[in-house]
DNA sequence: GATGAATGAGAATTCATTCAT
DNA sequence: GATGAATGAATTCTCATTCAT
């Protein structure tokens, strides 16, 4: 083989491309998106086909990265209640240190360039944590399916980390009240 | 004044720029909104000065439109949960009733072309909203500010309707659910 | 209205891509194409909608004024040989004259890029001209059909304009000799 | 010298390139040509400086195969009609059962990236078959060059292909009318 | 010699905005 | 005021060619 395809130059892709679609949504130009991340503006196209093979792979990128965020190392004998907790804290925690990446996620959420496939694919991603959160919920929510926990839990999330986002000092309670506002809204 | 410049023609226009905004978001070409609101490409320019201007007034469009279908016919005498449920009520209704223009918000709110001083006046909107749910909150609630409230009530709406685009034949029992899971969240 | 599409920016881009197209064939970029019309790249798309409409307006544009040089001024009442003989002369000397259209309709005629739609335009452009030659051949023409007769004459044209392309000082010369060799071709 | 350049790799890059020039032009990408041999892109460029002496070669190849066909197994001693309708024949059914390489050839042609000096090589190749079809034509032809009859047997030819090519079932009859054509066209 | 990743100069289009009519 | 043609910078993507492996 001649040179082989790099992780690091594809890599490299991935993070100026979430850095830049933070800022200016999807329409960010991948000449720019190439020269953030050290490479020729044709070099972005041996690594994606295409600009929405590019997004459609950023966004995967940080659903998994947030995915594997969120369960990492939750130990496994906890009380349901604390075990939600860790995974919340993750969650915020991850988020709130990644705020560039979270506001790209959201740019590509509400744009219409993610195709349905990738939307499926990126929810996937999430099976071990609702697989989590359903065991751990049994008999403590009231009927709540698993979507819509995780649903609530996600938008509650969005909520904390905009409180965060105003008072960066007050990380640690305003997770804590997210939690709290959490676990009242869905608990029996 | 030979002729004035007419309402009706910025409305349409406002009304052609929500409907683009949302399926394309904000990179909706000008000469497309023109198009659909049925006045020449150069005509928009008469009415905005330019596209973000165009951009910032629909965003306050769109703002101004929901927060008066929050207080919309909401009864003053009610007792405080009820108040709040009515409010509740007109955003899922209004939000259900008008996803083009959801849609449209949502894309507009994400993006860096809605400068910090239209959000500003997109709050100020909201205002009343705010006042009524401090109102009616006092004592009830955990001892949490209106905007903590207001924006866990914005947020579990979103959530509510995501529900309810799913399922639109069970829009009033997503409505309910949602109404329950917000005042279960908030309540003392 | 407010400015007019003009008539005259649409030849000159046509007149602009017949230049180009006869030197560089169909890769001719849109850019020099308008830039030699005097005017911005972009105006170029105001009267074509792609560059693939363009080169099939180019196509029938030249094929139809060739169509039309081959009639012209030609006399109704002459014997036949002698008819044709004038048609014979309007080619040549149209062809003549026009090199550079005559080589970029022969690149036109060749590329993939003008599709069968076009192609059929284009020849019924000739519909006059092959009915003027099959009235004048009836009873000449050892059995032959108009479009085997059209097409050897068009095949000899092309033989002859290389000649005269090789030897200008001796147009007539080869413009007669074309013809005899025609004439024997097909008559009977 | 480790590896030889490979007389198989060469004439696969030249086979792949006329199977595409037929199809794309002169535009054919030398990325799909290289792929279409089965080798590296970069390989091509080991047998071809650049892309410009590949078509050249091509241009060549295709031509020295044609020249060669037409003299292909041609007795010497026919009397001159004969002979002549032998090479005519071969022309016909070599071009009818190389379509593609045939239109590659025209794309060439009228290609401004074949240069001078192979048109000029090109024409030395069919040196042998002028020889012949001067002798053949010595007493027969009405005073006209070798290079005059080849050139109209080389476009009456082209004709014959074209009505072979809507109606290959008739390809003996459009191959005989077209031989009697061009006698007809340039026999005393 | 063979490979194919890397390069960056174009290529065709699009689009906000201006301004002649 | 209204119109829509005109503009040219910006955008996505292609491609001949080079060169590290």
């Amino acid at each position: 083989m001649a040179r082989p395809l790099s992780e690091d130059k594809k890599d490299a892709i991935l993070a100026s491309a979430a850095e830049l679609v933070a800022v200016l949504g999807t329409s960010a130009p991948t000449a720019r998106i190439a020269k953030g991340a050290g490479v020729a503006e044709g070099t972005l196209f041996t690594y994606f086909p295409d600009k929405d093979a590019l997004l459609a792979a950023l966004f995967l990128d940080i659903e998994g990265e947030l995915a594997a965020a969120l369960l990492d190392g939750v130990p496994a004998g906890l009380p349901p209640r604390e075990r939600i907790r860790q995974m919340w804290d993750r969650l915020i925690d991850w988020s709130a240190a990644n705020p560039a990446r979270m506001k790209a996620l959201k740019q590509l959420k509400v744009s219409d360039r993610i195709g349905a496939e990738s939307r499926r694919c990126g929810e996937r991603l999430f099976a071990d944590f609702k697989a989590v959160l359903d065991e751990a919920l049994a008999g403590h929510a009231r009927g709540l399916s698993a979507d819509y926990v995780g649903a609530v839990l996600n938008a509650l999330a969005e909520t904390t980390l905009e409180f965060i986002a105003r008072e960066p000092g007050r990380h640690d309670h305003h997770r804590a009240l997210g939690f709290e506002t959490f676990w009242k809204a869905i608990a029996r």
